[in-house]
DNA sequence: CCCGATTGCTTTGACAATCTAACCCTTAGA
DNA sequence: TCTAAGGGTTAGATTGTCAAAGCAATCGGG
């Protein structure tokens, strides 16, 4: 069981460096692809935000990013510092083609089950990310055991 | 639903970034560390096959991992070219101590749940697994669209 | 209105980690 | 014994990150 999550991690993990790779780009910059497409356009800041870089590192992740054609640099015309990141055309297309056909089918498995049994497993996952929270916050403070 | 899935695997990696940071090695290190913990004492290329690393890289990863006093190297006396990685004590004591309690609570979380729901949970990770499986396969190959 | 402080992004230099390609040393076979 | 192949380590080049300094643009008190 354990184990099943372990072996779905992994799986995730691959999808996204063979993503990666068809994209042309590494795993940090296909974090910011990520967040872009999660939450729309960003300026530098907040992508280096959410996608956990420094401002330096955006800044390349940027540039490589516009170098491959994917996002666009467009400057704030309200605050003309500010540099707001997103997605091309081109960049949309290949997210998409990469992950729309995961997600529909993902949506279509869920499909197969019932409400009741949909709950049952948001109540498994809810309860894991729980512990995995909680552990985190172990972790992080300097507690060694529970 | 997909997006509990996610948030699970980003408190888990949250919780890798920790453990590394607490034991003074990084990701890759942890990776071998964690292959090590699952499946025994293995030689250097069976290490960095299971890590995903190429030879050099295998070599430098268990440098540290010995400088850190995690593993331990083992020249093979039947086949004196084998250099057999295994964990030290205090390898094993750390890893228990990070994973140890980690698994404990998942193991009594689980038990909340009847046979017949566990089945069920089983049968949603295989069923997300296949699918990743699927799409890592199209990934791979030069199929553009499904 | 103007000048210092602040904000947002970029650039720079140093550093860490990886990869590829040589290079031992050991083993197996002719 | 001599040669070829296997297992691991080393060397040089590349890549990616960070911290700190730099450059514009904006804000705010006098």
């Amino acid at each position: 069981m354990t184990r099943g999550v372990q072996e779905l991690q992994d799986a995730t993990d691959l999808i996204d460096e063979l993503a990666a790779r068809r994209l042309g780009v590494n795993r940090t910059d296909l974090r910011c692809l990520s967040r872009l497409t999660a939450r729309g356009p960003l300026t530098a800041s907040e992508l280096a935000a959410a996608a956990g870089l420094t401002g330096g590192a955006a800044t390349t992740a940027i540039d490589r990013l516009e170098q491959a054609g994917l996002v666009e640099r467009v400057r704030d015309t309200a605050d003309r510092r500010r540099v707001r990141v997103h997605l091309t055309g081109k960049g949309r297309a290949d997210v998409q083609e990469i992950w729309g056909p995961i997600a529909d089918d993902a949506r279509a498995e869920l499909l197969r089950f019932t409400v009741g049994e949909l709950e049952l497993i948001e109540t498994f996952l809810r309860r894991a990310l729980a512990n995995q929270t909680r552990h985190a916050e172990r972790l992080r403070g300097g507690i060694a055991a529970p």
